[in-house]
DNA sequence: ACTTTTCGATAATATATATTTTCGATAATA
DNA sequence: TATTATCGAAAATATATATTATCGAAAAGT
């Protein structure tokens, strides 16, 4: 169980006693979002929560089982949705892409940076980023670049996780490692490099040995 | 202080009682070396360094003042050396630093990708890190950079961060991230996709605004 | 009014870890 | 042999954290 709920009834009747304040749901959620942002889970604590919020841990505890549960939906609320790019070329395709996965990085900094590599860090934790924002990402390129190689703009498609390095890695590095922004003209500038290094990848000439 | 140390004085009089055992100080080091390149400094522990070596607490704690100065000469002692690369062509080059680079990364794994961007992690060790290993290759690769704009292999010299960000940037989202290996192969697809970005990124159109 | 459930405050319990200390055994010197 | 410093084992202490439990006040329903 992820959450604890009042009622297994129908919603017209309500509980018995006093009802539970739905901003003090939000605020727990929030301080919690925001501790992921700056920190990523090695920055959580229930103590930490209850710094931020005021709230007491007998509240917390009401309605998540456990701290982990509570990372658990704070990650779900923290990762953005993803989007849906067909533009019409791979230039614009790949620009538009790249703002995407800028704007999700940054919104998700603490998280991505520190929690995705980490051993130490609970595998379900990482399953769950890993589903909810790195696998959907993952598609969404691969359909760009299948489409544009149906339409003639790369001779073949390249190998997939070779194309992520070259797209995402340089982003990665900017905005995660640095710490740098990502101004109109680092866009343009990355959006050139990564064309010209999906011209380079196609046909595959390395398939992946780990 | 760094490092305990039983004698100030000259190296020939030895002092009174049963003199340390030296294998000890390096079966310590040993152990921590191999925690930090596994799992970065996260799953450091001295709990786990007894575990690793059989040897006591006390032992650990005569030798280093706490845990924090242990993990710092486990890092010290874990970055490789910084080499000197100048082989007459921009090409030939940045195939070397490529290589030394995915070298030098993949023995700190854990470090490099878990450490140096927690907030939470002590400065002061990110500081260790960034000073014996970032700076050192920042430097190598600078000059590389300057030699071949001096050869006219460059047009211009571009902005250095810009070109760390898409040269170690796929390195780095390639062996840390994705946790690939790095064939010959993908160290030539990696040389002439670096060689296009550089190309591509002078002269330099982008000034940073983090 | 009475009951039920939430609320914040606070204490109690448990676990992990760092750090310190004590102990008896060991390996050196004097 | 007497002294000194090291060794591993083990216990003691301290801190941070998660988790559970208790308390009285508050907010609902009956």
């Amino acid at each position: 169980m992820t959450r604890q709920s009042t009622a297994a009834r129908p919603a017209q009747e309500r509980p018995r006693g006093r009802p539970r304040d739905g901003a003090v749901d939000e605020a727990i959620l929030a301080a919690t979002r925001s501790i992921l942002e700056e920190s990523g889970s090695g920055g959580f604590s229930i103590g930490e929560v209850v710094a931020r919020t005021g709230v007491s841990t007998a509240t917390i505890y009401r309605r998540w089982p456990s701290a982990s549960d509570l990372v658990m939906e704070g990650i779900r609320s923290l990762v953005p949705e993803a989007v849906d790019i067909d533009s019409g070329s791979l230039a614009s395709d790949l620009d538009l892409f790249l703002g995407h996965m800028a704007g999700s990085l940054l919104s998700m900094k603490g998280l991505y940076a520190a929690d995705l590599q980490r051993r130490d860090v609970a595998l379900e934790m990482r399953r769950e980023i890993v589903a909810t924002f790195v696998a959907p990402r993952e598609r969404l390129l691969m359909a760009i670049l299948e489409r544009a190689r149906a339409r003639g703009e790369l001779a073949a498609l390249p190998a997939f996780e070779t194309c992520w390095d070259y797209v995402i890695g340089p982003l990665h590095h900017r905005l995660l490692i640095r710490g740098a922004g990502f101004s109109a003209a680092a866009r343009e500038q990355a959006l050139q490099i990564a064309l010209a290094a999906l011209q380079l990848l196609a046909p595959p000439q390395v398939t992946d040995e780990p």
